[in-house]
DNA sequence: TATTTTTTTTAGATAAACCTAAACAGTATC
DNA sequence: GATACTGTTTAGGTTTATCTAAAAAAAATA
């Protein structure tokens, strides 16, 4: 059984690495994890021994198998414990994250299992990302960055990034959500910002960053 | 702010001292945490240093005001989320408590205002034990152990002891439940155990120690 | 009251998760 | 190819919560 602090660790790496597409370097796990490179190193060795990753010094760490199910595991329960709040508590979406970062690690299968049944058993959650199933399998929709889009393009927004606070209210302040349809009027060359418009109604313009957070389907 | 292991103790010596009405020995809280009385000096130390608790050496310890206002909200959680697992995930009344020992422990205000709100501000947890508000506060119903009763004594149960999931267990079996008419048959004097009648219906005898882990108003 | 027993505290160690500083490996630059 | 730079690991130390063993205080018994 591993502390919430190795879950967490894993669920980074699972993360950083395109889910267990790349290997993961001590730098960047050290800044996601908001701690130095050395603890890294120690935690990876303490990980690799458990062989939930893979990891040979100075070549990066990735999930093994079983590791990379653990991480899909928490990450079900958190986008679980997401939908729960929004649904059953009327949470607002930026509301959640903090909230579910700790509810992701309480331990019971039958607790999961009955949350899953009681929100109806959800394919996604709040901010559009596909939750697992108990052996970690999800289906994968094929979205697209709005920042990767063209001149012209239109599109339904299916999930945005579940980071912060701040970018989740900025959407709720232009008026987007999850099933917005967004048509894209003209890409600013210079910084790659957009013009857009919004449910055929409202036309604004938004950052490279924010387009990058965007996904369309 | 606390520990989960802080508050665990808080809990325990609430609990331990009638409410935080007698000074709680090493000894005994060592035992009720399951670990030993060297440990308890030292967190018992610690947390007189932080004011949640009284204590002088080889005196015992006991909650401070603040203290036990902590321990209330922690027991105030635990309580809201058994309510919880009982009526939306339709656990069993023994299948809770361990699951709520870990969920007493997720920090936000906001959800618990939130579930208390969900649940629809119930009063008593699926034991019979009464769940205190944000301040504390709880409305003491006077009860009586069943063991505490008089040949021909008839009462309801209103609570019972939510310790282990046997008690619990065997309650289901012989069809106690909160609500459940008691009527006392027989005390047999030698070692305390009591022939009752549940619901008028059905009689049964139980232990003394039974008796002392049912409730009755 | 003196002695024994019980209870409690202190001393010293350990494991988890973190830190800073120093050493080492790999890559880029001259 | 030597030198500098960046990234990573190791060494050594801290804090929290635990442990065992020994010392000290309180309570019980003779
Ligand atoms: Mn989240
Ligand atoms: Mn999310
Ligand atoms: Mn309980
Ligand atoms: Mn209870």
């Amino acid at each position: 059984m591993l502390s919430f602090v190795e879950e967490n660790y894993l669920k980074a790496i699972y993360h950083l690495s395109n889910s267990g597409a790349e290997a993961v370097t001590t730098n960047a796990l050290a800044e996601e994890m908001h701690t130095t490179p050395a603890s890294v190193s120690d935690m990876v060795r303490k990980l690799s021994k458990k062989e939930v990753v893979h990891y040979k010094k100075y070549q990066g760490v990735n999930v093994s198998e079983e590791g990379k199910l653990i991480a899909l595991r928490v990450i079900r329960k958190h986008r679980l414990w997401e939908v729960f709040l929004v649904q059953k508590l009327d949470f607002n979406w930026d509301e959640v994250h903090d909230v579910a970062e700790q509810l992701e690690h309480i331990k019971s299968p039958l607790l999961i299992q009955r949350l899953d049944e009681f929100l109806g058993f959800p394919k996604y959650d709040p901010h559009g990302d596909p939750i697992p199933d108990e052996n970690g399998q999800f289906t994968e929709s094929k979205r697209e960055a709005l920042s990767n889009t063209e001149t012209g393009t239109t599109g339904v927004v299916v999930a945005v990034e579940d980071s912060g606070t701040a970018f989740l209210k900025y959407l709720d302040k232009v008026g987007i959500s999850i099933g917005s349809k967004i048509t894209v009027d003209d890409i600013i060359e210079f910084d790659g910002s957009m013009d857009i418009t919004i449910d055929q109604k409202k036309s604004i313009t938004v950052s490279k960053t924010v387009a990058n957070n965007i996904w369309l389907a």
